[in-house]
DNA sequence: CGGCCGCTTGAGTAGTATCAATGTTCGTGG
DNA sequence: CCACGAACATTGATACTACTCAAGCGGCCG
């Protein structure tokens, strides 16, 4: 459907947190773009490479046979993606926006454990205090997490670009649509943030939203 | 309050799957006792050992200020917990029952990434596929998928035995125990499951069982 | 045998999903 | 640069699932 585009790119605003140095020390890799929507790679492909986000956003999930999706991590510009416990790919990677990808692949026989490893066990505990949220949290709690942890992988700044939309957001919390917006209206009425665009908000009162998201 | 028992305790009633193979070479370390619901190790305590469960069984789990709890995991006879992203535990760890564990501490400056690398990465997958359950699966979906997890890491018998209580049950889907209880019934009246006892269960239709937790 | 803890069952409610309509933004082409 | 259309987001009304509160049951241990 979607096809890896090379030209007409827009840059997204919002820039890396995070200086993406390669992981591991080999050939100098090109960097592949993807259009908003295009699939990195699906479950059940032959997985071996790992990817870097230069710019942009990335998704990644699962579906349930009758199209219910579950969002299980998002990756900005600096972050690494795509290792697996075996030779397939358990999950679905697409591109949020316009983004740009730079993959590694080891030659074979090359041991990455070392490299590896620090990025696997980061990526666990994500993984377990989301399933605390999606488990135990109601829905302003899962949304008052989901902005605090956005704000802090971006700096810890006031202004936090959302490079996804309500859908992304809400397949990433385990919310519908229409609830994250509501909620988004119950923040800004409490005057705890503020819409500057669509995917742009500003975190005003601080304390009360990490005090939400526990 | 629970402290370690070395005495008096009672061999519970399923064994190993998985033959417990120490996780590196090293000098041979003693199997430490737990009583039922005896901590293991607590959110912020130093992290750095190994812990490979003997007999028995674990439950891993954060807790919200105001005591709501999600456990993030169950370890049975065989599988090795307690890998951390930094030097500091991010959960708490506690025997369900009488538990026996095995402590590995790598000498200072022995690289594990090889063999600790696999053991992330699928504990990365069974979390991140938890995050399917507990986002998008409603009481029966979880409930059956718990099931055949179980099932499954038992070696896929038709008896399947659960360590852990209601309330673990519960705390592990993101569900009340009452919930719980209620779906148990319900599958019991359907005829999908049978109960040899509280903690022992028989599953009669082993598909519509798979076709529930998708 | 009695008491306690864990489990089950029931009634009522809160919170989120669903369905539906309206509003807004953004990208395209005139 | 503006107008249009499609995709995305918000808002409202209603339904339904799972939670809460409460009472009763049952197995296990002392």
């Amino acid at each position: 459907m979607y096809a890896q585009a090379s030209a007409k790119i827009e840059l997204p605003s919002y820039l890396p947190h995070q200086s993406p140095v390669p992981v591991f020390d080999g050939p100098a890799t090109p960097v592949s773009f993807f259009t908003a929507g295009a699939e990195i790679y699906a479950q059940g492909e032959k997985a071996g490479a790992l990817y870097q986000v230069e710019f942009g956003a990335v998704r990644i999930y699962r579906l349930l046979a009758d199209g219910r999706r579950q969002i299980s991590a998002f990756h900005l510009a600096g972050e690494t993606f795509g290792f697996e416990a075996d030779a397939t790919h358990h999950f679905f990677a697409e591109a949020i926006n316009a983004t740009g990808v730079r993959v590694f692949r080891a030659p074979s026989g090359t041991d990455m454990s070392r490299q590896l490893l620090p990025l696997a066990l980061k990526g666990l505990t994500r993984a377990q205090e989301h399933l605390l949220v999606l488990g135990r949290q109601n829905a302003i709690e899962r949304v008052a997490a989901f902005l605090v942890e956005m704000s802090e992988r971006q700096g810890g700044l006031r202004q936090v670009e959302l490079p996804m939309s309500r859908n992304d957001i809400g397949d990433y919390l385990g919310l519908t649509i229409e609830t994250v917006s509501r909620v988004f209206t119950r923040l800004k009425e409490k005057g705890v943030i503020r819409l500057l665009s669509l995917r742009s908000i500003e975190i005003l009162k601080r304390d009360t939203l990490l005090a939400m998201g526990e």
